[in-house]
Parts: C-alpha cells; sequence; structure tokens
DNA sequence: CAGTGGTCTAGACCACCGC
DNA sequence: CGGTGGTCTAGACCACTGG
C-alpha cells in the first residue's frame, strides 16, 4: 500500500461518494491508523489528489473535498473595460432549454452514453451588453433535477448552482478556441452583423473523478476576444 | 534555515550562475550536511524548484537545472494537417535583423531599462508554406553574441540557441492572444491580403530567475487558428 | 557495483483555526 | 485550549542509472 495506491483509494471514497463535496475527510493521524501507514505517507497521497483540484487542504482546519471551479472562467476570454471602465457587472440570461437526442458528433467528444440531454441556450451580458452567445448540454440522468427549472431559476454561475443541485462538482475544463465568421443564429443572438469575426470556444468539463459532464460551445466578437496563458 | 529559504538559496546558486544550466546539482545527501539540515528538507526545497521547471530531477540520476523549453510552443496554435497531411516539417527563416533603440511601449511591458535591442523578422513555415510572421526583440547586453550572425546561422528553434549561445534558459512564457484585420506588411510576408482576418499573439518569455528575456509578436492566419488550453 | 533519487517510518515540535 | 495540518529529523530500505 504505497501513496500512490493510497491516492487511489481516496479517489473511489470521493467517486463513490463516501466523502462528499464540501465535507472534511478523516485527519491526517486517524487515517494513518486505519490504513496502518505513517503519517507522512497519507500526506504524501492526499497532496497528490489536492494538486489535482480534487481536495483542498487549509492550515489548521479539515481538508474538504472540493466543490468545483467557481470564477466567470468564460468571460475571462473577452476585453471588459471597452469604455475605460473600471467596475463590470457580469450578467447572465437561460433564453430556452429543452430535452434532445444525445446528438453524435457530441457523444464522439465526451464518451457519453446516455440517450438524451438537456440543452440550454444562454446568453451573458457585460453592462448589459450582450457578448457571450452559449449552447449548453448535459447528461441527462445526472441533471434531471434542472428539467423542471424555469429559466429564471437558473443561477448567473452555473457550475456552483451544479454542485448545489446536482451534487456534481465541475473542478477541470479543456477548452478549444477557434476562429469563424458568424452564422445567422449567433449575430442575431449577440445583435451583430451576420459574416462579422467570431470566436467560438468549445468546453468540455470534468468532475471530480474525470468524467465529462459538460458541453459547452460559445461564441463572441473576435474583435473584442483576448486570451492570456502561461506556457511552462 | 527552513526549506522555503533553502529554496531561495539554491534559486541563488542558479541565478548567480554557480549552477549552470544543463550541469547537475550536488547530491541531496551533501547538501543535507553541507547546510546542516536533514535530506528531507532538502527535498522539499528541491521539489518547489522542480515545479517551476528550474530543476529537472531523474531517478537514478543527478538534479540538473534546467536548459528551457523546447517544443514548437508557438506553432501549437494552427491547425497543421490542413490537407489530411500526417507529417509537417516545421521551419523558419531569418528575413533579417537589427539593433534598435529601446521602444517604450515593449519597456513598460518587460520593464527592461538597457538601451538598445535586437529587433528580428522571422517566417515560419509549414509544408514550405508561410505561416507565421514574427519579430522578435531581444535586450542587447545578454544577447550581443547574435549580433554577428548572418541570417543563415539562426537555428530553427531560438530557445535551444539561447541556451547554447547565449546561456539563456527560458521555462516560462506569457502569451496574449487577440484578433485584428492584417496589415500591409503582415499581408505581404505571408503572400495574404491586406485586411485578411489575423491573430496576433504577443509573448514574453522568463528565464530562469523569472526575468524577461525576450518580447515577441506573431502573427498569422485567423482561419488556420486552433488553441486549445486546460482550466483548473 | 557505487551513487543517485524515491519511499517510508515514528516520532517531535510548530502554526493556524475555532471554540 | 484541543484539533488540524505544516515542518523537520535521522534513520532504513527500495529502485533506477551507469560504468
Amino acid at each position: 500500500m504505497g501513496y500512490q495506491a493510497l491516492a487511489s483509494a481516496f479517489r473511489g471514497k470521493v467517486e463513490g461518494g463516501l466523502w462528499r463535496i464540501s465535507e472534511a475527510i478523516p485527519s491526517e493521524a486517524s487515517l494513518a491508523k486505519e490504513y496502518g501507514v505513517a503519517v507522512g505517507t497519507i500526506r504524501q497521497a492526499i497532496a497528490l489528489l489536492a494538486d489535482d483540484g480534487v481536495l483542498i487542504k487549509r492550515h489548521g482546519k479539515s481538508t474538504v473535498v472540493s466543490s468545483g471551479l467557481h470564477g466567470q472562467s468564460m468571460l475571462r476570454f473577452f476585453r471588459y473595460q471597452l469604455d475605460g471602465q473600471e467596475q463590470l457587472i457580469p450578467q447572465a440570461k437561460v433564453l430556452d432549454f429543452k430535452e434532445v437526442s444525445l446528438d453524435k458528433e457530441i457523444g464522439k467528444l465526451t464518451g457519453w452514453a446516455c440517450k438524451s440531454l438537456m440543452r440550454i441556450h444562454r446568453l451573458r451580458f457585460i453592462d448589459g451588453r450582450p457578448v457571450l452567445y452559449e449552447t449548453i448540454y448535459l447528461p441527462l440522468p445526472k441533471f434531471k433535477k434542472l428539467i423542471d427549472y424555469k429559466p429564471k431559476d437558473f443561477e448567473d454561475l452555473f457550475y456552483p448552482m451544479y454542485a448545489k443541485v446536482c451534487g456534481v462538482a465541475v473542478i477541470k475544463a479543456k477548452d478549444q478556441v477557434g476562429f469563424e465568421l458568424m452564422k445567422k443564429v449567433d449575430a442575431k443572438a449577440l445583435l451583430m452583423k451576420e459574416g462579422h469575426p467570431a470566436v467560438r470556444v468549445n468546453r468540455i468539463a470534468f468532475d471530480l473523478s474525470g468524467k465529462p459532464v459538460e458541453y459547452r460551445s460559445s461564441v463572441g466578437d473576435a474583435m473584442a476576444f483576448q486570451y492570456s496563458a502561461e506556457v511552462n
């Protein structure tokens, strides 16, 4: 039982729901006793999961299972201060949503095997201006609690909502950024002209166990797009 | 002398050139003896620098000082296989270079205080087609060995060349991606039309001590742009 | 084989948090 | 104050690399 095997065991606890989102895990000392290893070994195992974002450590307090990402990780792609504004008020509005059958392309990208998805259309605003038009797909057994929602019930930030309502913590995502000319529907939603330069971001989001739990495609004005990345 | 203080001390060794690029540092055991601490403490300090990319550890061999990034980290922004090609032959060609005085804007971005820079214009090709037009700025006391070069002397990959010729290891970079309409000079270099949608990537590259050592601005066809990123 | 880093132990003491 | 994670020790033994 090396520390990597212990890390796998702990992953299992999280995936199996024995260690629940936002809740504390046992102390390092008690885990060491339970597994019959030294505390240092437990610490190494926990460090692995903490690096992955699965567990959150805070000195003096218990280690807890992550409830996922919070920041407006999508809007970070766009320049906000178009008019020298300093304060920005990001908002979101769900336009419509319905149950749809699994799209073949999305199934291939995500590996989902479910029959139907929930599809949500949503606009995001900055200072009252629409800047991003999103189409979000959620696999349906898992997110069934959302199908009784009304558009107004959806919160501005989806990931914390997933955690609260559906017990799904998004801790990682893969984005694909590409350039295109704006299509009619996208242009209409964003109050722009068809054929205007556009950026499309396709995102697959992953939960605590590394399984894809959301597919999202977002379109915005390419001329307002600005992305920063670190390379290591 | 905690492990963080030790890490600082080790950073100093690297920055001061006492531990040189690509060379082995003393073993953990000998460092422990030298500093009068336990091996575990040395290991923690070294782990910090290894996470930063400053040191490279390999089981069974000595820990060495990093010589920097290698991959074509710039071309990763573009789709290569335009025609179902599988093998791609990236090439580069330096068009011209000269000593110029420090641009105010670049000085602000990089914090450079030198008087003059070396400016290099460079084209990058895939399958013989120009895809990227780069303008590279290097602070001049540090890179003076390059001013006697002829355009043909420059290697395809600049970062390994910096390490070999100037003793500068690039281990980190910050990229800023934005869209614009192609300017005349850029269009001409890339054999495209002025006003065509373009992507511009501005990069600041950092050496082992975290100081900016290169500023680079690259332009390419927006329609061929595709970027993948992980969000954590 | 000698030398390196990787894993693990069983303790000690420190630093932080909240009651 | 008690409980948590953070740092450190001084060893033991394992696993990998290269001559």
